[in-house]
RNA sequence: UGACACCGGUUUGC
DNA sequence: GCAAACCGGTGTCA
């Protein structure tokens, strides 16, 4: 079946407190980030740690659509990087591709995936755009405020096979708030 | 005395709906362009406009100033004319030079001018440069949308020798819109 | 190969 | 309203 992914990335001033995250349902999704970094290493690096989560949860075959409001993080991918392979990485105007080993393991991840890129306009009330560009948001703020950084399930956390029982003191919305 | 203006010109799309401006104070200006040209007719053109208005303002003899942000318009008068002059109009490479009949004006006008070119990089918050940048664009967009092309007073607009007092329908600031 | 300018587009932010 | 991160292109010359 095909996976439907929503990826997005933040940076706090840009360049400043980053982070990037994927989503594709409240139970799955991952999220991380960097102390300082730009919009477009949180936009490269959603795409890039949804293909390699997406090929370590045995997930490599099935079709994968990434939702994404980055053009330039798509272009990079789709229209782009043969071309600055071709030219040893220079950009049209002679001078070095920005992000360069991101880029490269992203070359790198797509080998043999059946991948497709659908831009959403950022800010258009996107569910899983939103539900990302959240997460990714969060990500930039902890590392601001210098608290613990939240990161998700990824495609780990499976429903348990065994009917749990909730117990009074632990209702189910508390049970999610832990996942961060 | 020394008269310093700002010289820049604009092309939305370059080529396409181009402008030209100089700018000396906010009552001293002025401003132009066509409905297709490139970035650099404009900037050479700016420059010459300034020269032919001085000229015609009787100030041809004062030091004139010229700050521009394109180091093309700048080497084209100050370097590369005498060279491509003595060579039939062609460039390094054999080819003819662009902008010919610009350049032959500007040749002209530069004749027993007392003029000192000086670079200043674009957008880096130069208020007279700024002020030309405006008014350049202003023209192309006017062109594009197919408004009224905006033009300046030029050096013909002096303050009034006699004292003019204003009726209350018309207050100073709408004078100054009639200037367009 | 270099330089300057003129633009077009998306995102990230303040 | 501002700026930064990124890309593509053209206009021009040495």
């Amino acid at each position: 079946m095909t996976i439907t992914a929503a990826a997005d990335g933040s940076s706090l001033g840009n360049p400043g407190p980053a982070g990037w995250a994927w989503y594709v349902s409240p139970d799955c999704w991952d999220a991380g980030g960097w102390p300082e970094g730009t919009n477009n290493m949180g936009e490269l690096t959603a795409v890039l740690r949804l293909l390699e989560a997406t090929a370590a949860a045995g997930l490599a075959d099935e079709p994968l659509r990434i939702l994404a409001d980055s053009q330039y993080a798509i272009n990079c991918i789709t229209q782009w990087m043969p071309g600055w392979k071709r030219r040893g990485w220079r950009k049209a105007d002679g001078k070095p591709v920005a992000n360069r080993p991101i880029l490269e393991a992203l070359d790198v991840a797509m080998r043999g995936r059946n991948v497709t890129f659908e831009w959403v306009r950022g800010h258009a009330g996107h569910d899983m755009n939103e539900a990302a560009d959240q997460r990714a948001r969060a990500v930039s703020e902890a590392f601001q405020a210098g608290r613990p950084i939240p990161s998700g399930p990824g495609f780990g956390v499976q429903a348990p096979a065994t009917e749990v029982i909730p117990s009074e003191e632990e209702p189910a919305t508390e049970q999610e708030q832990t996942l961060f």
